[in-house]
DNA sequence: TATTTAATTGAAAAGGCTTGCTTTGCTTTA
DNA sequence: TAAAGCAAAGCAAGCCTTTTCAATTAAATA
């Protein structure tokens, strides 16, 4: 073995005495192989330190052991959980994890696409977070199956591991409204967006039952980041008090800390004077003041699913459990109340 | 070519009617070749949409064109703006980036060290978060070269990219002496650890330039997570009004964010009874009431510095320039104020 | 025009691993 | 005792690129 080099399959056979397939025998659990050959491999593999080179495998196998992760952006709390969730569940089958962020640019995107298929990754888990036609989806689709997370894309009949937010929307705005509140506004997310669309009709479901006729319900479109929140808030809650929303419902959490922050900022007391809700339950809501009220979405666990679906589709298994939605929670925290 | 499998070099190659090695040429801008065979290569390549197979790259030029990343905990937001930059400073090299956190266990940071080698990664981009005697380190160090992000590690003289905490602690200790504190407290990171160290004696030091015997100051040392923040605000702050500290120095914003959430559970106002400040300045702090007074470490440059730094080094250049201490900026908020 | 020299081009080996198939050495069956 | 059958072991053919080096062609010089 040349010095300062990495030990190959070569050295370790030399050192056991036997053949370079006995050795990946051993190593890969197939092929028979007698116990004392195999101790004798393990010992040798041990001894020298030897680990495989996962370039020379895939190249052999066609298969990289890698799945591509594709997330709008990894700074959020809930795609870093997800991610969390993906990596540890491909963990488990010795699988490695390509994380790529979109960083909202559709050049990236394509960038990334590139990337995972120089990769030859042997399937992808996707979520676009909404902006942009996925053209890169279809790029992605050469390279093995694809599993969306938290969202559905009309027209692309692909398996989606999703929360049931329209659950957890009917449940907020329950909430809501059977605290008293009746001039509701609503800051949605993308009308394109099929889990926008999901937790809409779930508000307005919500609503329904509580007697209140939906089509009542003011609704704004954001883009779910926080400034829309901020702007679209002011636009519902910069009016005479008599008129204004008592409850804005906000279709994820950072628009509603948006909101928040605009609240704060023209000493709109919440929730005295206007309560808000989010969806998603990043961990930073629960450190505002007034921590906020919001659904749950178990980004771990959907991300572990995702993974779990994803692999077990690339072993040419099928598991169609992993595609039930997801259960949500409420979590009443304290910028909901009683509408004055 | 076979159907539904990608296109290989030899494919490329017939396409355009010359061989192997000439489309080999052209994809890696070496060799001469005539502008005309190049023009047939590339056109070749659009045509097929060929994508090289990065495995047989990497195995023959025994480099994967990756470098790896090891952080503790990717869900918080300063590793998630770190690894951010890294990504993005390694795509301007074409370089993949293997995101591996640690999870606080020492087994999977072991995983992780074995998954890196496995791929034969370029180098290593390390931040223990302290918790461990780097072990894996040692490991890692027969890849490539390594480059520790915001620490150095006592003993092994390793490259490191770092913030200036020391002069960033010294300016926030300034700050609050200015404003009148005299009672400081301090809630460090742990002694073992360098950039706690560093913090440390910046404070000291900010305290002795205003006159204050660094002496009566009194730490505690907590873990860095939000907990300890919490536990370890109680014991400064469960005792009397009088023997109360006035300001609590903590280490890094999660601990601030802990001590907040223990003022707001026992009705001390913050900065009415005592002034909070953090380290870092997270993107939560500032959504906090009140507003977290911290120092602001660059995640993302510093990630981008440490990539560029390693890529030099692998490539064998040397850019020492990038060793200096990052800047960091005291941030003024909400949190501290003249003390009663 | 005959030679040199320089610019291109391609054949082939290597890089580390998996796996179909062959070989080897026995044990079992007729 | 010969014929079969089996388990265990290993040969060797790739997987797709890069790169060396020899071969070919074009350009330049005498």
């Amino acid at each position: 073995m040349k010095q300062n080099q990495h030990p190959t399959m070569k050295d370790v056979a030399e050192q056991a005495k036997v053949s370079v397939s006995t050795v990946s025998y051993v190593l890969n659990n197939n092929g028979q192989v007698s116990a004392e050959r195999r101790a004798r491999v393990l010992n040798a593999v041990r001894a020298l330190d030897y680990i495989p080179n996962e370039s020379a495998r895939s190249l052999k196998r066609q298969s990289a052991s890698t799945i591509g992760l594709v997330v709008p952006d990894l700074v959020n709390e809930f795609f870093s959980r997800l991610a969390r969730g993906v990596v540890r569940a491909a963990a488990m089958h010795d699988m490695l994890v390509v994380l790529c962020s979109a960083e909202n640019s559709e050049e990236a995107e394509f960038g990334n696409a590139r990337l995972l298929r120089s990769r030859r990754v042997d399937g992808v888990i996707y979520e676009s977070g909404f902006h942009e036609s996925p053209r890169s989806l279809l790029e992605l689709q050469t390279l093995g199956p694809v599993v969306l997370v938290d969202e559905r894309i009309p027209g692309l009949d692909l398996p989606a591991v999703v929360a049931d937010g329209r659950r957890g929307a009917r449940d907020v705005a329950t909430h809501v409204v059977k605290l008293g509140h009746r001039r509701i506004a609503c800051i949605a997310g993308p009308t394109t967006h099929w889990t926008s669309e999901q937790r809409l009709s779930g508000y307005r479901e919500g609503l329904a039952m509580g007697g209140i006729d939906p089509d009542d319900m003011s609704v704004l479109v954001g883009d779910y980041e926080m400034n829309s929140g901020y702007e679209l808030a002011k636009i519902f809650l910069n009016v005479p008090k008599p008129q204004r929303p008592t409850a804005v419902l906000c279709a994820n959490d950072l628009m509603a800390i948006g909101a928040l922050e605009y609240c704060r900022a023209n000493a709109i007391d919440v929730p005295g004077d206007v309560s808000i809700v989010g969806f998603d339950d990043i961990p930073t809501v629960q450190l505002l003041t007034p921590r906020l009220t919001t659904v749950r979405q178990p980004a771990y666990e959907m991300g572990m699913r995702a993974a779990e679906l994803l692999i077990s589709m690339v072993q040419g298994r099928e598991n169609l459990d992993l595609l039930k939605p997801h259960p949500v929670e409420l979590v009443v925290r304290e910028s909901t109340a009683k509408p004055k």
